[in-house]
DNA sequence: TATGAATGAGAATTCATTCAT
DNA sequence: TATGAATGAATTCTCATTCAT
């Protein structure tokens, strides 16, 4: 691992411990094993470093949500995959996961650049649309279906993050079949 | 508004606006009209100022909640009531509302009272139980239950908020069934 | 002399001894015996310091000047007043001389505002125009004779200012006579 | 123009417009094309390199002014030239003029060595003290008249520098003879 | 209660300089 | 010769907190 990834795996580590403003740049630096120059030497600013931090976390993700899914998938099952796989990596990757709250709850989103904050967002929303104008799904507006399995999502994540491993398959299972229920048309 | 309450609104407004670290106490104070020595006349600390905001705010959304609620509603009518009310009282508060989730996202939360945190989610833990006990709702752990509504209201609230009010009611009404559809057993 | 004109002395001393470069704020804030934190209470920046220092002194020298001269004095006696009492003033604040050349000379003079900059050169260009309309000086460029005056006295405060006093007198005096003969209508 | 070459070009355009605090090595590097590393491959510090451009400048100056004098000028000749070629020479190469007023201003003057610095005002001196000796000039200290010239050039540079070519001439040849008057025994 | 000057620890950042390649 | 990554001391500035009035 490089410098810029040991500087990059310290900050992580150290963000989600402690905060952005509890993190001092040469707390970051020491972690990893460098001087004080050399993390600015990589990033210019404290700013810099907690956006690069979170786009690399981002191509990651999705680096392996992609890896999942095909195009010969139908929409039921690319979207349950999606759902599934997010979780998992969310359970396998917790501090990253965690760290990519910490920036959406922060005024440091404004810094990432809306490409890179619409990666995954857009690619559900096409597939929200296209699950709509086949009738799969309830005639609701996009944003609001979009809403609701990200929440449902997010909730479905914080509640097994705290199971033992054995009974998370079957929560999150059995939580995108209610999540699916609630997004098509009810008998 | 005497003091203590003027430091308290203004420290909520920009500590919404700019976040913990982006605010400094001093721009506290001089928003708020009162010197620097003034705030901390009144608390302690910085931290404790966080707190107590926060403290603040819970006592304003509980006695907004129970002035809607009535012991004789049944188990549907006070969920339904808290689901929505809420959704108003966050409508209707929005940096408070915010204000809530940025400490909940926060190193500050260790600093909240367990009692002060647990104010809604006990209330709501015990209907869940209630509702399980009846057989109103399915029969899934009560974590889960009470996980998956709060992640729907949030979910919601974040979609009607940008919604002109007239669309906001039944947005939400409609919501709320489709909750109720997915804790219930279905069909 | 309260904390700002401490921090104003000692700033002086040690600019001029070091330059603005060789001279931290901690080592100005040390020299005058209050805090680091306690300079930036009256200066927002170091340069905001180097500015007011440089204010100050220019409202210093004005006043002497100002109090030397008299409505009543001859376009040549004001002229010839002004020449030796910025000499004598010179002579005997030699760093606040010294400091005004090195702000003058530095990429700050930027910071000063035009109306400081022009405090003296208005009142003399004016004196000018006015000898010039009564032919007691040559009939050349008003700037031309500004500049020359300017660099003339430059030039003899640099000389006499390693002269012993007892000397210096006569030197000035004689000095001025020599540019005098320059400004008027030679023979 | 070789790597070094370039360096102290770069070093001399950027000095001048953002002084040397302003001026970061890296900045100077990237200017002219070459490596951090190799700024200081050449010059071993930058107080070595701000030294060695003064000295580099100087022997311009200088090897331009003695390619105009002969040894066969008259003293007053020889004055003029001086007076004239210098600032015809300041006009031309204003960066480096500038750059010389700089250094001479700043804490690095004591870098550079008195040989240097004396280079000119040696060559002057001696000329004054020769038209002393056959009374061509006043019977003032040799350091009197010295001063009086060099402020008179620097005087008549700062106005000219501003003036369109054409109106230079007249005014430089006008000057100097001012000045001689002005050395000479009047009348 | 209220003030605001004073404090000083701490933080981000800069930059001349070194050195292995 | 030439490179540029790496260093770390030094610097400016911020800000929570104290305290005499």
């Amino acid at each position: 691992m490089d410098k810029r990834e040991q500087i990059l795996a310290s900050a992580l580590t150290l963000f989600v411990e402690f905060g952005f403003h509890g993190t001092p740049t040469s707390k970051i630096a020491k972690e990893a094993g460098v001087s004080n120059g050399t993390l600015f030497h990589y990033f210019a600013t404290k700013e810099e470093l907690i956006k690069e931090l979170y786009i690399a976390i981002k191509n990651d993700l999705n680096t392996y949500l992609f890896s999942h899914i095909s195009p010969d998938d139908s929409i039921e099952v690319t979207l349950k995959k999606l759902f599934i796989y997010f979780i998992y990596w969310a359970l396998d990757n917790r501090e990253k996961n965690h760290y990519i709250q910490q920036v959406l709850f922060s005024p440091h989103i404004s810094q990432i650049p809306e490409a890179i904050l619409q990666e995954q967002s857009h690619q559900a929303i096409q597939l929200i649309e296209k699950a709509k104008a086949e009738k799969i799904i309830k005639d609701l507006p996009t944003d609001l279906h979009y809403t609701l399995v990200n929440s449902h999502i997010m909730g479905i994540y914080s509640y097994v993050s705290n199971l033992p491993p054995d009974e998370q398959k079957t929560i999150i299972e059995h939580s995108f079949e209610m999540l699916w229920d609630m997004l098509t048309e009810s008998k």
